[in-house]
DNA sequence: GTGCGCCATGTAAGCGCTTACAATTATAGC
DNA sequence: GCTATAATTGTAAGCGCTTACATGGCGCAC
């Protein structure tokens, strides 16, 4: 109970118990076969000396280290850490740790990032999207490491895939708007080339627009961020027609916008439309309240982290889980004022 | 390479290229003594083989693993994403991983998920706030692991701390409030009996009030999260002599009392100052815009990684580090009503 | 030319666990 | 009562690296 100054190893504690190391190391581990008596004994001794394995050398001969491996682009994104903290959390109750990196949309970076955490030896990786380097799959799959993509629903056979319709849930958005009346609407997206889900949401504002045969929007392409939003909105409504209505990438670039707008005197809704996506907890309490998508990111951890222990654990790969995300209407939408947006 | 059944592992390297196991490991370490030509086969024979080393083995027999642990209250306060976010980052410079684990305000599970962190091997601890449990400290200091403690300054001596001075920052909040003519203020915070950031800033709101010789406050115990803001907020309106200024222990709390006060039809802020704490991206853009305390969260991710890895890999106990936390006057403070608040 | 010291490299002993396999004992079938 | 089978427990060989210590060369002062 004092301070030794070496602590106790597995040995001391099956010297202590009088029974071998392999006993010792059963009873910690749960092994099936173990009688009560041996059980008991084993547990006195390391209450008695205060044992804590080693997680280390337990990692090393177990193959097995106790954590898996969480990439996000960024935690400055609130929605990503809503998810981290629920996968976090849920992978607490499988006795299960969580090593974070993040690549803020750089793919090259998240390689990177993945062959650090592979060589750590995680034992499951959580990905967000599905579009990554080849050399990441490749990575993974040579190393036959369960690993997941999320946040976007898809069709590839690469992973199982913990996500939503973004595209969908995009469209339902547009169509909300041009139901209203909107014929000019004008999208703000952060560059999607290498971000499925922006490109999505984009495909999906894109989708309606085309069927209602609407004009081709306005497309401001800029970082994720409140004060990309502001520009972003900015420059839309100094363009010769300015659109009624502004569908935003997300709830951030969203928030730039709206003020940009008030900014200039706007009469939200009256005068613009404006529509996030993430539905982060103070959308709802903007002025006017926000039109936006609500997402799964709390689900998305806490089912990810089932499907990753059930396949390490039981080695049965997970099956796709497609969530759900509804739309919010809310205050920053409304109809177009009469004989603007032709 | 085409995929190998089995890894190559160092001896295959030290085999590849002719020399011994100890100065393949040497090269991999950057040890000194080194000729540039066992370097060069080694680093040949590496890439021959497409090698990568064993974390698990490095850290048994080196006894470091390259990571550290993080213990944050919650992620879903995205001031805690915002500094794991900068943490991560730049330990990530210093070719370091994290290792996040949260504990939703729960000392006794801050000590569980640190067990589990120190026996995981992690090289270091970041802990919010100084107030942990003595189980905690005690455990750190047996392992002799070096860690800091962060968000708020203070004078103990159990380990270095990265912060700024809450209660100070919430005194010139309060301050700001008084010299604005108002007399009968109300606090909104959360619980603070084992939150010292929560308490410092409690403290200093009370500081201000009494040295202004103002009325006692009202004050509201709740949870942080806008509905708890909102609610609280309700019940301070509701009472006798209801409060002409709102203090809230941060933004979350303040949005949910601004929201409350505009569905009640309040004119704000002349008829209600609100203040938050953080300074959340978002309240700047809020309608009034909040009047809060900007907190320095990515910087205290820097230096804090800055400071573990100096000391873990130089042995040398970094010291104490205070930085500023300015206090943003914006819209949502203003003169109270005149004839109101006495 | 010899001896000392330093540099570069090799040898091999762990690091603290897990687990395949062996050994032992208990249970059961006939 | 004897063998086949299952339940327990022990033995010991790794897991893949790092590093203390040993070794062999080489340059340099004397």
């Amino acid at each position: 109970m004092n301070d030794r100054p070496t602590r106790a190893l597995l040995e001391d504690v099956a010297r202590e118990a009088g029974v071998s190391t392999a006993s010792v190391s059963r009873v910690l581990n749960g092994a099936p076969h173990v009688s009560d008596r041996l059980k008991k004994k084993v547990e006195d001794a390391v209450s008695r000396l205060g044992y804590v394995p080693d997680g280390s050398a337990r990692a090393l001969a177990s193959r097995r280290i106790g954590a898996i491996g969480l990439l996000v682009p960024t935690l400055d994104n609130p929605i990503f850490g809503t998810m981290a903290n629920s996968l976090e959390r849920r992978l607490k109750e499988h006795d299960c740790r969580l090593l974070l990196a993040t690549y803020r949309y750089d793919l090259e970076d998240e390689l990177q990032a993945l062959r650090t955490l592979v060589q750590h030896g995680v034992d499951g990786v959580v990905l967000i999207g599905h579009e990554h380097l080849a050399d990441a799959y490749h990575l993974l799959h040579q190393r036959q490491l369960p690993f997941l993509t999320s946040w976007q629903t898809h069709d590839q056979a690469e992973a199982p895939c913990i996500g939503f319709d973004n595209r969908d849930a995009a469209r339902q958005l547009a169509s909300h708007l041009i139901d209203l009346g909107h014929r000019r609407l004008a999208i703000v997206t952060a560059p999607y080339e290498h971000n499925d889900r922006a490109r999505a949401r984009f495909e999906g504002y894109c989708d309606a627009i085309a069927v209602a045969g609407c004009p081709a929007p306005d497309v401001e392409v800029v970082e994720y961020g409140v004060a990309e939003g502001a520009d972003a909105c900015a420059r839309l409504l100094e363009m010769p027609s300015p659109p009624t209505a502004l569908l935003c990438g997300n709830d951030t670039l969203a928030f730039g916008a709206l003020l940009e707008a008030q900014r200039r005197g706007l009469d939200l809704p009256r005068e613009l439309s404006i529509t996030g996506f993430d539905d982060l907890p103070q959308a709802a309490y903007m002025s006017p309240s926000l039109t936006t998508v609500s997402v799964p990111a709390s689900a998305i951890g806490v089912h990810a982290a089932d499907a990753l222990m059930t396949w390490i654990r039981h080695r049965e790969r997970p099956s796709d889980l497609h969530l759900d995300a509804s739309i919010r209407l809310r205050g920053s939408t409304a109809p177009p004022l009469a004989g603007r947006g032709q």
